[in-house]
DNA sequence: ATTTTGCACTCTCGGGTGTAGAGTGCTAAA
DNA sequence: TTTAGCACTCTACACCCGAGAGTGCAAAAT
């Protein structure tokens, strides 16, 4: 793996102090001096050595100290080469593999199944999950079905790319009977099942349109329903595209006690927006990516890292998942779980086909 | 109104200086002494009567001092008695009345309607919206669909209470025709169409179990499509049953700054259950209901007041929305808020049928 | 040449102290 | 019944001080 920050020109000493210098303070967040280090790093240095070597990491970037007198503690810089270098993943303890795959496997609905998994996910790492919904750019009308209501409600239930169902409610001018109603959906059906729905969309407002006049009772019908059926934008998933999850157990973190800070984090969650962009970047890279701290771009995340991994079917990836945390995590514990929990996504959607 | 807090034994004097008191301490959240209570009443009264009238009212229990050397705020029978009895409301102004209708108004579906007034009940106060959703106890099922989907799965859509829309994806044994299906959706419509979902479910588990054997191929084909489409829990709404929105707001109240509370508040609205206990409490007792503090009975809205008002279609409540905030919030504004929101709820759920 | 020791220095954190201000309750006077 | 006067109490805030932790540098040791 190439990484951003070149670690060749550090001597195997200084690596090794500056590894468990950052291993001490994912476990307790406070600075960490020459003494300390001196003793955890079990290499019979005194401390004067050990400060030699730390001023050495500053001048690199790799540390810096929040005043004269305290410890030191990694930079962004710092932590992107520990993630990228120095991490030793563990194994997984097999009771959290089989929570994993004991949530991921009962075969239950499309949704369902994601919103149990960003839930496991906070659950699991204690941190706040998200997961990222297939985007439906490339949305696929499979079905499209018109029931009636009382009034003259209609429903309409379409199955677009064979997992996702939509229900939209439209109101008619006249009352349409059960039999007119699936005739339609006949009609509809036989003209559009397998088209993209941008493209049967457009048919409909623009093609259809002139030739309203010309055809007979049933396809005029069924054009008007369509129109309404398609004019708007689907309203149950709205902007429902991605599933949060435990973002409470941020609130545990030290890192973030600020209210005020917490707030922001919480709106920036709620707005989804944000967070959308960032997930976007994570899917074109391959395999797992984590934003550190300012890396992410975005203010909000300053003390946070989000750990992601996009998960897929058939080697075409569908979405991402992950974890969102302060930057002092156990990435050693997270960054398996976010693996491990999007190649069992994978595969549990798989077998849905 | 009878209120629970008798004040008739009060002269006016001791009203009056109370209810200015109160409202002295909702605008700015301070205790409040003597003094200041004297400047504000406009009754030429010296700071020395005043004690005296706050000491009375302090033994009557409407009143506490922090310390001894703090002024007085209001207990929680102090509050309910202002509530009950002092609080004059405000009429909203025009524009407040028009943005409420206009959420409101517009057609859409049933779930995207509750959505909208949920965040609006939040954005309009300021504080965190809370609709309940019809309790869906007494379902009546109104048509049942089957649409097959690839593989051996079958989508289920329910529509029950004629708003309320079911799906649910169930796998089946074998491969069923879309003929076949639109039997067997056929049979089942002509059984159970109007039944009580209950009753359904029963009658599907118990009685028909028996006679499968002795009927014909459709039959049971249709049973057993019924057994699996009605022996899970509808997964979608799962416990879908309570709106939030804007809790975020409730982080810049200063009595709730302890991110302690905070998050034992954030972890109350996603466990959902104690807050839809209150609820169903709420829609029992006729028209508003405010719960004070402690009076909740449950110790996370220690600090916070629940204004409620139950929402009704032809008479007949549904559910409950309301407003989340602070004991000390603008009472005035928020209960005429929420009053106007269920009744226009009520008018937008009724065009609908 | 590298590591260690010794030392002076700096900074934070927590506890203690002191004071100003707000507010009270009581008593005696109006 | 209300008010003025007064002694008293409590908090909030500012300030100081010392302990502790950690640093950097220079000189000694390896």
């Amino acid at each position: 793996m190439v990484s951003s920050t070149d670690s060749s020109h550090l001597s195997e000493r200084s690596l090794h102090l500056f590894k468990v210098l950052v291993e001490h303070f994912i476990q307790d967040g406070t600075p960490v001096g020459s003494r300390t280090l001196a003793k955890d790093s079990n290499m019979n240095l005194s401390p004067a050595t050990i400060r030699n070597v730390m001023a050495d990491l500053e001048d690199l970037g790799l540390l810096q100290s929040p005043h004269t007198s305290a410890g030191r503690i990694r930079t962004a810089k710092g932590y992107r080469l520990f993630v990228d270098s120095l991490l030793r993943v563990n194994d997984l303890k097999s009771a959290e593999v089989e929570k994993i795959a004991r949530e991921l496997s009962p075969g239950s609905d499309f949704s369902s199944l994601m919103h149990r998994t960003s839930s496991m996910l906070s659950d699991i790492t204690q941190l706040a999950g998200v997961v990222m919904l297939p985007r439906t750019t490339k949305s696929i009308l499979q079905h499209i079905e018109f029931l009636s209501l009382s009034g003259n409600r209609v429903l309409v239930v379409l199955i677009v790319n064979d997992r996702e169902i939509q229900n939209r409610i439209i109101n008619t001018a006249k009352t349409y009977s059960t039999s007119e109603l699936q005739e339609v959906s006949n009609y509809l059906n036989e003209l559009f099942a397998g088209k993209e729905l941008t493209h049967v969309r457009a048919s409909i407002l623009n093609e259809l349109e002139k030739m309203k006049e010309e055809v007979n009772q049933l396809m005029q019908t069924s054009i008007e329903m369509a129109q309404m059926a398609f004019g708007t934008e689907d309203t149950n998933d709205g902007n429902e595209d991605i599933l949060f999850s435990g973002q409470t157990n941020l609130m545990d973190v030290a890192e973030l006690c600020d209210v005020d800070k917490l707030k922001k984090l919480f709106n920036t969650f709620n707005q989804k927006r944000d967070i959308l962009h960032l997930l976007e970047q994570a899917i074109n890279a391959d395999g797992m990516q984590i934003f550190i701290g300012e890396e992410s771009g975005y203010e909000v995340l300053d003390n946070c890292s989000v750990v992601t991994s996009p998960y897929e079917v058939d080697g075409q990836i569908l979405g991402v998942l992950g974890v969102i945390g302060p930057t002092r995590m156990h990435y050693e514990r997270v960054i398996p779980i976010v693996d491990i929990t999007a190649k069992m996504l994978g595969v549990a959607l798989n077998s849905k086909n």
